[in-house]
DNA sequence: CTGTTAGCGCATTCAC
DNA sequence: GTGAATGCGCTAACAG
């Protein structure tokens, strides 16, 4: 190497250089009371003229806590992802934790089990203070406890299983796709199908469980054909499953797509067969991303407070962290219908139901 | 704490459980070829039993190496940087290394220069082994360069500034500015705005430069009140720039956007007040994200190589950590025009021109 | 108030 | 092949 790499000076080398001990530094970069005035400002200006700053290993090593914080996830770029990912970030920031990111994967069923081998390469190398999951698969619930036995707290978002023991925060998704189906349903539909994410995965089957019982309670058959799987929750899950849906021996009036960006790629899908939106079919989304409210027509969808989420999930692991809680977190956060365009109403031909978009007039 | 926090097993205890010293337990661990196989295998036997994993933050210390690299970005939610997020976290993955990510924040300069203390506190706590910056400020240069010269090498992803010594990946933001503009210009129009994203980001002032020289190239005079500046490049910039353009004393045909969350912020705007894309105003994006695809009309774009970059970044910086490279990187990507449906053609009112979209007959 | 002494958990010389 | 000693850079308990 060409580069000169100079030495970084140690806290031995500031002691030497104020004329102090090693102890003396410890305590003024730790911000303790008992030392004198004088002395501080001695250790301060060493300190400035050697440009020195500690190691975090070594101050990790002997304070056993790192200052860092895994954030485990299915993937870094789906909205659903990056909002609470961004959240987390933010939470944790202000709690001087840095965030530790993997992505674990969510296409199929083999690769969310690489989910468990992240917790236990992250958790029992003592890298991290404290874990949070995003959409844990249930194979990871076992090291996690173990984790927590260990002294590495966690906490799970958006988890659908018996979390036993473990700290959990949970989107009632279930209500969430209740809510959009009734709102189909008050629009005057029947005739509604379902665009799901992956059947493997809880929250698909919570917000079907949502769709199949609004149903009921209406008394509107079921039809199966109008319930079609998807492989995740992206625009290409849509084409595929909206191209499926147009199969089907009758065509729904209107869809309940489990993503906005499943919603996306289903009305693309449609643009490209000549059918609109929502004068030939209704559109319902789940997400509430930004997006959504731009797309055209405004997407009608269920929003997932994912800043709370994330929010909530941060600063719970932050306290168990710092000692300052030893409660056990269940929350179930709710969704909420941000009604848009895309849904019209099976009365009107027209918009007439929308709350936003074009002046009847004009 | 009800939980029983039992100790983790140290080296030590291993070395006691196999009847062998420290030392060669660590040979086992790592590797090491001077060992015999029948006490290799009684350690590996312990290992197992005693559910031993070696702590990372010792290992570091001893090692001078943490097997963390950070990642610096504006933020982790605009599809550009979660696309290059994405492609760094599996090329990081892939040759063994963590990923601390950071966001340094992108509305306004102030924001900005938290990126440069961000660098430091990660950087002089040794407590990552390299450093990604995605769009890195020009005040983090002085910092960047001080790591490098203490041993912590970094790549710079879409850096616009001089940067002597530094590891650079810059994208040809003037380029894809001018590839949009001249799209717009051969389908016809004359009258073109632009949606830029902040005027203080060497990105944003490259594709106005690309605008610029393909507007001259062309012999079409500019009009200032049709380089209409952002905050940022999501959506909310794209409605506001948008309602600003439309109070210009002339409306443009056609409008480049810096972005494709602009060109979706804006084309909500016209959804609102009326007007019809490509009909009444052509549009081209910028970065290629999915979502332009499936956007209605299908969003042209300009896609920026987000895979490539990350993959680059993190390959070559994998590289200098392991000292396996000494080389300066410093390489240029080039954007690609993706045509779709949002240009239309001046020459007809119809969208003859765009390669996808409804047969001509339907 | 401050210095001395011991680790934290591991890797790395050196001997044997 | 293997073990004993030493150090990575810092904090913490104990003296004084």
């Amino acid at each position: 190497m060409s580069t000169l790499t100079r030495e970084r000076p140690s806290i031995r080398d500031v002691a030497r250089e104020a004329g102090v001990s090693a102890s003396t530094v410890s305590r003024v970069l730790n911000a303790r009371p008992d030392v004198a005035p004088a002395t501080r400002e001695r250790v301060l200006r060493s300190i400035a003229e050697l440009n020195y700053h500690p190691d975090a290993q070594a101050v990790g090593l002997s304070r056993r806590r790192t200052g860092v914080v895994g954030l485990v996830v299915p993937d870094v770029i789906t909205p659903f992802c990056t909002g609470v990912i961004e959240s987390v970030q933010n939470s944790l920031r202000a709690r001087g934790y840095w965030m530790l990111l993997a992505a674990s994967g969510l296409d199929t069923e083999e690769r969310a089990r690489m989910q468990a081998s992240l917790l236990e390469e992250l958790g029992r190398s003592r890298r991290i203070d404290g874990l949070l999951v995003l959409i844990p698969v249930e194979s990871s619930l076992g090291p996690l406890r173990a984790m927590a036995g260990d002294g590495v707290p966690s906490v799970l978002i958006d988890m659908q299983y018996n979390g036993g023991g473990l700290n959990t925060i949970v989107v009632d998704n279930y209500g969430g796709g209740y809510l959009a189906t009734e709102h189909l349903l008050q629009s005057g539909y029947r005739d509604i199908a379902i665009l799901c994410g992956p059947h493997w995965m809880p929250v698909s089957r919570d917000r079907l469980a949502g769709y199949r019982a609004a149903l009921q309670d209406w008394g509107v058959p079921i039809r199966p054909e109008w319930i079609v799987p998807g492989l995740g929750f992206n625009e290409e899950t849509g084409q595929y499953a909206m191209r499926t849906l147009l199969q089907a021996d009758r065509r729904p009036q209107a869809v309940f797509a489990a993503s906005d960006l499943i919603a996306f790629g289903a009305m693309a899908v449609l643009d490209e067969v000549g059918l609109r939106v929502p004068e030939d079919i209704a559109f319902v989304g789940f997400d509430g991303i930004p997006t959504a409210a731009s797309f055209r027509p405004p997407l009608t969808t269920v929003r997932q407070p994912l800043e709370t989420m994330g929010r909530l999930a941060a600063e719970h692991l932050c306290g168990l962290i710092a000692g300052e809680t030893d409660e056990r977190l269940h929350v179930t956060v709710e969704t909420e219908l941000v009604v848009r365009d895309s849904c019209g109403s099976a009365d009107s031909a027209s918009r007439a139901a929308a709350p936003r978009g074009l002046p009847a007039e004009s």
